[in-house]
RNA sequence: GCGCCCGUAGCUCAGUUGGAUAGAGCGACUGACUACGAAUCAGUAGGCCGCAGGUUCGAGCCCUGCCGGGCGCACCA
């Protein structure tokens, strides 16, 4: 709530207990209807009704009961009416239509109660920590859209659930010895012949350098056959961490993780701990994992057949011979194994823990990095009881064996704890390939969208992205307010940029393909992350204003006014239903947040706050405020935004995205 | 071939676990700034919810079969 104008604490006094929750309110139907009806309190499901004119929550469960005593649906409802009558908080009941029953709330009281506590009232805890793993960005190349989009998910879910009131470590993976790596530093030595020195005075944005030196490699390793024989030398030195290679490894995956977080940074994500697969491998995590898969017959070895050699693993409820290699008949480990291994020390399961030591600083507090030799600080991660991998969709079957063999180990309960949350991936739109010159095949040309390849070069750069957002909000910016400092317009221009980012990223649901287009990206109306800013800011404004001319804050006025002297029936008709569909509406963010950490759907939660500013734009463009003459339906207008407000800092935080001071 | 996902307005997408009259944005067309901020608002046009069956009081949502598209099924990560 820090991005807020004002304490979320009024000093409203309620003296009667009020009804806290839906949860409370379906307890006592289940408790009133069920001394008549066969029912128990889960068939009791309260939905919005369609039309405030019907009441604001409905119940359908004449239907079903009907069937049951074979009566009409109708007489039921009717019944059901007199059993519900003059429960607290609710005005009135009634039947509508073929038997619904359609509850009307007391709609001062509950708008007060509201006030008095805008958000955060019904969410609890569930777990003891829960670990979020995102990003995980190869440090072999600059960050592009598609590592976004897992980023802007990783770090959304990493708010809602503290919003929830979990205790959350957000980690972000670094395959720091992988083949990807392994690619540059042989692009580096074999290609280009520098040496560690040359490295270090590689100028400009070295991520940017190595995106282009890994496509030049990639086509040279597909040309040049015995090329891959040498690359296959040096992964070797890598992982045993010899020299220089092991040093190349190093110094390329550290530069280039430092442009990642820099990049994520602008986009107010960040993270507590970075695992790398070199203290994985040193520190031998794979070895103590694979000694008890073995032991335990979660993975054995093949003796006959095309995998002959080989440790192979074979997923459970999956028919035919399908064999998974985890352990190559090399003896080395596959990319699997280890991610085994680091699933189990998610868990604390394999009673040991890495060395850390500060990385960076992100706003005054460290952001830790694993070590394989000792260090002097006495911090530990892991051990969590539940662990969300935030990994796109093209991943899903070797979540499934990481899950199987935690399974196989009898790990039951960790294995159901351990969610895969997948999300399609960001494809490009023919319009924004032509943008970044890079030449395609025939094939390629023909589609209707191309996936995003760092391969083949083809991807938009995440830093480019935000560079032209930022380019485009501060000429906005400095048209409308050119009278603000230099360093403001920027901070500002930066603010609306990854406001625009974030709510993109958010705003599709996470089954749906994002075909990404700049057109589409780069627009600041409509439904986009500078709507929902702009919205805020003009609330601000009001108060601000209030304040100006009435020489008290905002807070203060609301704080000394008296609630029992409002009188909502001195509203029009008109005015009485906009207002109570603002204040229902700005009501449900708990059970937004609720849902989308269940479904793992964060669109629900964007579209919501998006909604939330429609209808918060329409209501302030109809009743007038600072205007207002009339005293006790400005304080009441007052009260409505206020609400309002409070509730959409507290979405747009849960999204990451920050209210600018102007717009 | 097997598995998972997707077909909703011209375009891009929502649709709260099966509820009442299918909603937004963009684009198109009309209107509204001597300002509580027009990055806004008010309005118009635009739909066999891929097709065909089935389940039931009720289906965009569930089941089956087609049609069309995507992804996965590496001793790559």
């Amino acid at each position: 709530m820090s991005a807020c104008l004002v304490s979320p604490v009024i000093f409203v006094i309620i003296t009667i207990t009020m009804l806290k929750t839906k949860k409370e309110l379906r307890q006592k139907i289940a408790a009133r209807l069920s001394q008549e009806f066969p029912l128990s309190i889960s068939e009791i499901e309260l939905t919005p009704t369609p039309d405030q004119k019907l009441g604001d929550l409905a119940l359908s469960i004449a239907f079903p009961l009907a069937r049951k005593l074979k009566t009409s649906p109708r007489a039921i409802a009717e019944r059901a009416v007199e059993l519900l009558a003059g429960i607290e908080g609710i005005e009135r009941v009634e039947v509508a239509g073929a038997g619904y029953i359609n509850l009307y709330l007391d709609r001062k009281k509950f708008f007060l109660e509201k006030l008095a506590s805008p958000t955060k009232t019904g969410l609890a805890p569930e777990e003891k920590k829960i670990i979020v793993e995102h990003t995980n960005i190869n440090p072999n190349k600059a960050a592009h859209v598609g590592h976004l989009r897992n980023a802007c998910l990783g770090d959304t879910l990493v708010r809602c659930l503290k919003y929830r009131g979990e205790n959350v470590e957000v980690q972000n993976y670094i395959d720091d010895t992988g083949v990807q790596v392994v690619d540059v530093v042989f692009g580096l030595m074999e290609l280009e012949k520098k040496s560690l020195a040359d490295l270090n005075r590689i100028e400009g944005k070295f991520d940017y350098y190595c995106w282009d030196l890994y496509t030049r490699v990639s086509r040279y390793l597909a040309e040049n056959e015995e090329a891959r024989n040498r690359k296959a030398i040096i992964l070797k030195k890598i992982e045993h961490g010899e020299s220089p290679e092991a040093d190349y490894a190093y110094n390329v995956s550290r530069r280039i993780l430092r442009a990642h977080l820099a990049t994520m940074k602008r986009l107010n994500i960040s993270y507590d701990v970075l695992p790398c697969e070199s203290s994985i491998m040193r520190l031998k995590f794979w070895e103590k994992a694979f000694s008890r898969l073995k032991e335990s017959g979660a993975i054995y070895f093949q003796t006959e057949g095309e995998n002959a050699g080989c440790w192979v693993m074979k997923l459970e409820e999956e028919r035919g011979e399908r064999e998974k290699i985890i352990v190559r008949s090399d003896g080395t480990v596959t990319y699997v194994g280890k991610d085994i291994a680091y699933q189990m020390w998610k868990f604390g399961l394999l009673g040991q823990d890495f060395y850390y030591e500060p990385f960076i600083e992100e706003d005054g507090r460290p952001v830790w990095i694993s070590t394989f030799t000792p260090t002097p600080y006495d911090v530990h991660f892991g051990s969590g009881s539940k662990v969300y991998n935030v990994i796109d969709v093209r991943q899903s079957y070797l979540q499934k064996v990481v899950v199987q063999a935690l399974k196989s180990l009898g790990y039951l309960e960790q294995a159901e704890r351990s969610i895969h949350f997948s999300y399609e991936m960001v494809a490009l739109s023919p319009e924004s390939v032509a943008e970044i010159n890079v030449d395609l095949s025939e094939e390629d040309r023909e589609k209707s969208f191309l996936e995003v390849s760092g391969r083949k070069g083809v991807g938009i750069k995440a830093d480019d992205l935000l560079d032209r957002l930022e380019e485009k909000a501060l000429e906005e910016v400095n048209r409308r307010n050119p009278d603000l400092s230099l360093e403001i317009r920027g901070k500002i221009a930066r603010q609306i940029a990854a406001a625009a980012v974030r709510y993109f990223m958010l705003k599709y649901a996470r089954n749906s393909l994002i075909v990404f287009d700049f057109k589409e990206a780069l627009n600041f109306e409509g439904e986009t992350g500078p709507y929902l800013q702009y919205t805020a800011v003009r609330l601000r404004s009001i108060f601000r204003k209030f304040q100006e001319r009435s020489g008290i804050s905002c807070v203060e006025f609301i704080r000394h006014a008296q609630p029992e002297k409002i009188d909502l029936s001195r509203l029009t008709e008109e005015e009485a239903r906009d207002f109570w569909e603002l204040v229902v509406l700005a009501s449900s963010l708990d059970e937004e947040v609720a849902r989308a950490i269940n479904t793992l759907e964060f669109a629900g939660l964007a579209k919501f706050t998006f909604n939330l500013c429609q209808k918060f734009n329409s209501y302030y463009h109809h009743y007038p405020i600072l205007a207002e003459k009339d005293a006790e339906l400005q304080t009441l207008r007052l009260m409505t935004i206020f609400f309002v407000h409070e509730v959409l800092c507290q979405a747009l935080d849960l999204m990451g995205i920050q209210v600018p001071e102007k717009m």
